[in-house]
RNA sequence: GGCGGCGUAGCUCAGUUGGUCAGAGCGUUCGGUUCAUACCCGAAAGGUCAAGGGUUCGAAUCCCUUCGCCGCUACCA
């Protein structure tokens, strides 16, 4: 029986167009199910996506669309981007669809049952647009999401818990027990630390919108995201079902990858293990969680360093190229930096010189010497022959190690350097010598047979990142079907030779200055085609005027007691005086700002900042490294401002 | 503030358990070659391995301190 390999994406949540670091992902496990079907395994490939929730809720509204609909059309275009990149999955599984929400709903109530959620009520503070409550103790006693950073209300709601503490020790010896659970190992680190801090009970229902999977025992509340979404890796398998076939023969065989974003690690690391502790299933899977890809201004988004998406990429240069580019450039354990320049230089240099030229040059050189046709092996042979076999058979050897460890990277590298080896054989060699000597013709096809033997090798390693070119190498050097698998690599299988009459290059080569420059506008957005509707929520004139901004004038400032980066003032707003916290210490001395006349919101709900009382906000500009406090001085205390 | 990590050639980075570890790729300069998509191959220049101190016969590699940067976390509305 085959060993078994089951691998998932997260389910993307469709708020916005996947770009190129959403789809890192995707093609990540792509790539690693390619080569588990290489290697002879029985693999099970799950994505899908996560439709529910009051965000969705909202856009479909303003769409004048049933949320149905809007997520259909949605999830239709998801997969039709699959289906244009060749992703190769198996299912791709809606949170919508009934097979899922049955089991969700089966979950729950089963964990209710057993006391592992339980009901109480909720009274903290909410953040609509990450639709997330936040305990005391993630925003101490702030008043804005941790997350996005926009501002929360207090609410009281009602709502179910899933018991975390419960299982926080059983779940810190597990991940203490296996050190592959979680890679790479920085995460590990993180995720072991946040547990050790104390898990607090996870609110897991809502009653603020409907959108969502109802609760059986109790339908006003919909299932909220973290065991509506994790399911979705056994709701796909059938768990839970009459026919749970899938879910035995993959979640209990042999290998199970969740491959994640950073940003997701910890409901995966945390809360997915302890609803498996919870239902009794046994923790098969190990967790990758892996950087992203930014522009070199930083975080990919529309307002700031710009997008780019699979589609440009792919349509102008094509699949492989993109591909390519992913797997290859974001380093394990790290994130990956997207520009043009390095873009298209790595597809002329890697892709177009070292490795399509290779494959261009020995057919070119097979068909003058040997009209296309070459057989001889010769163990003997030179010390120039043995060397690339070896490195041929290292090459295996690293390729192997690095991609069952999940640094593609690194893997995709080791070929480059067998690429590297086997140019400089023909070097080495001299075939254009051994051409013009008809007494060495016989070395001379031992040197063609070893370029193609090593190509076929290339050739084979590749099939997982480079879907066509690696069939255009075969093609080209007419190497059959059944040679063209992992376990035929070994050198000397190839019996014969025989190439296309003329060959065709891989990868084209690009003009560097030209693509750079059409790649920049492209990211910035000049392109006709790219225009894109912006992001941001907008504001209205009543949203403001709710707001009491005041000059304040301050008279006096120390530093926090307990907090560094925390500084206390007195202002005057005109009569009244009044303490604010600031968050200001990292930029302002104590002093520096007494007598100065600042902007405070002066109508915010008073907050204690660790232990001191602010009743109200100074207003400051600020970016990545600067913070300046607006002032202004040649008002007076308790001035209005709008 | 706590925890983890990083700071190595102009640029991007490799460097397991301390002793050919001072490296690779790109860039630069020079040279070779013509089978090839003007490609490929080779050579050279470039670093007091962030700074200071310590352990050791010997440290980029271990320990301490300082500075700078990143991640997670707590605190910043």
């Amino acid at each position: 029986m085959a060993k078994t390999f089951y691998v998932t994406t997260p389910i993307y949540y469709p708020s916005g167009k996947l770009h190129i670091g959403n789809t890192y992902t995707t093609v990540l496990c792509d790539m690693l199910r390619r080569y588990k079907e290489m290697r002879g395994y029985d693999t099970y490939y799950l994505t899908g996506m996560d439709e529910h929730g009051k965000k969705i809720e909202t856009v479909a509204e303003e769409r004048n669309l049933p949320p149905s609909e809007h997520v259909d059309e949605i999830a239709e275009q998801t997969r039709a981007l699959w289906d244009r990149m060749q992703i190769s999955y198996d299912d791709f599984i809606r949170t919508t669809e009934k097979r899922h929400k049955t089991v969700v709903q089966k979950i729950f109530e089963q964990l209710l049952e057993q006391g592992d959620i339980y009901l109480g009520t909720y009274e903290g503070h909410y953040c609509m647009h990450c639709e997330a409550f936040f305990t005391e103790s993630q925003l101490g006693e702030g008043a804005t999401c941790p997350d996005c950073g926009r501002e929360t209300s207090k609410l009281k709601e009602e709502s179910y818990f899933l018991r975390l503490s419960k299982y926080e020790k059983q779940l810190l010896k597990f991940i203490e027990d296996n050190p592959d659970f979680i890679t790479p190992e920085s995460r590990r680190n993180e995720v072991l630390e946040f547990i050790r801090q104390g898990l607090n009970d996870l609110s897991v229902s809502r009653t603020t919108f409907d959108w969502g999977i109802k609760v059986i025992s109790n339908p006003k509340h919909v299932v909220y995201v973290w065991i509506d979404a994790l399911s979705n890796y056994l709701s796909a398998l059938g768990y839970l079902t009459d026919d749970d076939s899938l879910y035995k023969k993959y979640w209990h065989g042999d290998e199970v990858v969740h491959v994640v974003g950073k940003d997701i690690l910890r409901f995966h690391a945390i809360y997915w293990p302890i609803m498996l502790m919870a239902l009794d299933v046994p923790i098969t899977f190990r967790l990758h969680a892996h950087g992203f890809y930014m522009m070199k201004e930083g975080k990919m988004s529309k307002s700031k360093g710009g997008v780019i998406y699979p589609d440009t990429l792919m349509e102008r240069y094509g699949l492989d190229e993109l591909r390519y580019f992913l797997l290859r450039e974001l380093p394990y354990g790290g994130d990956g930096v997207f520009t043009p320049e390095t873009f298209v230089e790595r597809i002329n240099y890697d892709l177009a010189n070292d490795f399509g030229n290779l494959l261009n040059r020995t057919v070119s050189m097979i068909n003058k010497y040997f009209d296309g046709k070459v057989t001889a092996f010769s163990k003997e042979g030179t010390d120039y022959d043995a060397s690339l076999r070896e490195t041929c058979e290292q090459t295996i050897k690293e390729y192997t190690e690095n991609i069952e460890e999940l640094k593609v990277a690194e893997a995709i590298r080791s070929v480059w350097k067998l690429i590297s080896r086997t140019n400089k054989y023909i070097d080495e060699t001299t075939p254009w010598i051994l051409g013009k000597d008809d007494s060495r013709r016989a070395e001379l096809e031992n040197v063609l047979y070893h370029l193609s033997e090593s190509l076929r090798f290339i050739g084979v390693l590749l099939r997982p990142i480079l879907l066509d070119a690696s069939e255009s190498l075969f093609r080209q050097l007419g190497i059959p079907q059944k040679l063209r698998g992992f376990d035929t690599l070994e050198f000397g299988t190839l019996d014969a030779v025989e190439t296309v009459s003329k060959p065709s290059p891989l990868f084209p080569r690009l003009d560097v200055e030209e693509e750079v420059e059409k790649l920049q506008r492209i990211i910035r957005g000049d392109d006709a085609e790219e225009s894109e509707e912006s992001d941001e929520e907008k504001a209205t004139i009543e949203d403001f005027v709710k707001l009491d901004v005041r000059v304040a004038r301050v008279v006096d400032s120390k530093a926090h007691p307990n907090a560094d980066k925390l500084l206390v003032l007195q202002v005057d707003i005109g009569g009244e005086q009044r303490q604010i916290v600031a968050g200001i210490a990292k930029h302002y001395d104590s002093k520096e700002l007494i007598d100065k006349h600042v902007a405070v919101i002066a109508n915010l709900e008073p907050v204690t900042l660790r232990g001191e009382k602010s009743e109200g906000m100074l207003l400051a500009g600020s970016n990545d490294d600067e913070l300046e406090v607006l002032t202004l001085d040649g008002l007076n205390p308790g001035d209005k401002i709008q």
